[in-house]
DNA sequence: CCCTGGCACTCATGTCGGAGGAGTGCCAGC
DNA sequence: GCTGGCACTCCTCCGACATGAGTGCCAGGG
């Protein structure tokens, strides 16, 4: 185990680092902290972070660089969350209260989240699987011609065109429409199958044809649409990646571009808790420079979806985690209200 | 006037240049292209070509590089615009015909252009300005609350919440719903506001608040949609600026960030007919380096959006219009089959 | 046992000067 | 009007060298 002074060093070599971006050498440490030790004895608590494998030196006659094991410690045992200003939690609500729709929360939500931590911000939609049916409409557009139209609790609306092999009368419609509404709406999307399966026998022996396949439909768009989007925002602070830059920042953008990947980067955080990826513990070789700090959030106690920033692993760890728990707590909020 | 084989001496350089990313001089020229004149005389042209101000010197003893002006006259004059092969065809055909839903549709382009041109994909989602009402869904959600639900004729579905004063019965939503549809079914957004005007009074006293803010909301998602959307797609291609790279990246990522420069952007092009847009020609500063290639597409004969890609003034042209020509024609005809 | 100051050593960075080379402009001749 | 020749410019690429930050190690003191 590693003396209090040790972590000391270690946590301030991180916090250098982060604003310096440059190693930092033993003297400018003692200088900038108030370690209350001389250059020789941290070059001596360096020499021991450097062999256990938490700091690093690019060369000889470099100063040092923190590890990925350097800030998971940093992260796990040194540094707090640090909340935001008042001021900053009022302009986030403000701006949140504005949005119209649940386009525009998400929208804005990355667009805050990018500006905040002046990284870039990734934000999940409302997740179908987890949420709950508010209604479901049929219209009739022609005579065999249906569009259903799926609206969740989350506000998230999915359309589908659905061709039947007959014409369906307006009454057998409305009627469906009805069945269809007092079986379903607040049920979750995973119950709603075996509720719906026997509906077909309900009609006339006519109409069950096309029944079924409108039922069929609403099942596919269930399931189908559990596969989940997500935005994606603030690219343009990856250019703060200074060094070595057309090689670090490639990778990432086309990481980022990946929806299978954002997907997976978020699907690997925690459910409840956030979650801090530090540079290789990324599944993704693009992403093996940067961190991933996500969190879930949702409408009530349960998380429906998660967001969060990637950024350099030398990012500034509790303003961002402070920045991405406030965001999510406050997208919560809104998502209950409506 | 410029003499003919000017402007072969300035098409081979922009195509040399392109190809090559470095400054061409007058002997690699008379190499590489079969000009008939010594590289003597091609000096003696690119002089002419600089005083015109159709290409420059980066300094003293270098090659020349083609100016903004001299990338116009290459597109207007000597440039054609290169078809993709039937292989190419197929292929994006292939991909566009599995796209399920619009945000498929869009997505799928947007991934096609960018991979097809390797450059930065921008497509308009379907205007609604210039779409017609396919339906309006009016649900009771409780007693006084309202869910409208607008779908377009592009199969595009927006939805608002809208509260009420006083509970509404459901044989007047109904009423009202058969009405509103029974006016604007099939009509273009900008006709819709004096069609619903007096609808109102048609109905009870008690119930006139409640449909004035019903009619209020819709006319309001008309017009605040049409605010458009946008999707973005390949920004991992930027990387392809070799030169002086966070500086030139940077203002491009920030610009394309903002929707309402990429609105402005797909604005500015012309409603038929392919648009290029050349280095300072764009309005916007961090664009000052890159060239934007738009065309509209449509379902019919009209564009009802616009799409195109974003690249370096140092681009090939010819191809480039070709791909973006291509998938604007594919997306037309998928449009127009759903 | 731990801390400290001193000292020699390493190595990245910056500067300078010169060689090399690509490309130009101009001129005289055909 | 085209061409070959020639002098000139200026960028780029080394190699050498000085500089300085930072280290590792050691001997001495609390």
């Amino acid at each position: 185990m590693l003396s209090e002074r040790r972590l000391e060093v270690l946590r301030a070599i991180v916090q250098d680092y982060v604003g310096t971006e440059e190693p930092v050498g033993s003297k400018a440490l003692t200088e900038r902290h108030s370690l209350g030790v001389s250059p020789a004895t941290v070059r001596n608590d360096m020499a021991v972070l450097e062999d256990e494998g938490y700091i690093h030196q690019p060369h000889t006659s470099a100063g040092r660089v923190p590890t990925d094991k350097g800030y998971r410690l940093f992260v796990d045992k040194l540094a707090g969350v640090k909340p935001l200003s008042t001021a900053e939690r009022r302009a986030i609500q403000n701006f949140l209260d504005s949005a119209v729709d649940l386009d525009d929360v998400v929208g804005r939500t990355v667009r805050l989240l990018a500006q905040l931590t002046r990284q870039v911000a990734v934000v999940q939609y409302p997740s179908l699987t987890r949420s709950t049916v508010r209604h479901v409409e049929l219209l009739a557009l022609a005579p065999a011609r249906i569009m259903l139209v799926l609206i969740t609790d989350t506000g998230r609306v999915e359309q589908r065109l659905v061709d039947c092999p007959a014409p369906v009368g307006e009454t057998v419609l409305a009627d469906l429409r009805a069945r269809l509404n007092s079986r379903v709406v607040g049920r979750r999307f995973s119950d709603v199958p075996p509720l719906v399966q026997d509906l077909p026998e309900g009609f006339e022996q006519d109409d069950r044809p096309a029944v079924s396949i409108v039922l069929a439909t609403l099942l596919e768009t269930l399931v189908e649409e559990t596969e989940e989007r997500i935005m994606l925002g603030g690219t343009a602070n990856l250019t703060r990646f200074n060094h070595d830059f057309p090689l670090t920042i490639r990778p990432v953008l086309e990481a980022l571009e990946e929806q299978m990947v954002l997907l997976k980067l978020l699907g690997e955080a925690k459910d409840s808790g956030m979650t801090v990826r530090i540079g290789h513990e990324n599944f993704h070789e693009g992403l093996n420079s940067t961190s991933v700090v996500a969190v879930g959030y949702g409408s009530g106690d349960e998380a429906v979806a998660k967001l969060g920033v990637v950024g350099p692993t030398r990012m500034d760890y509790p303003g961002t985690m402070g920045a991405v728990r406030a965001v999510a707590r406050y997208v919560g909020q809104i998502l209950a209200e409506s």
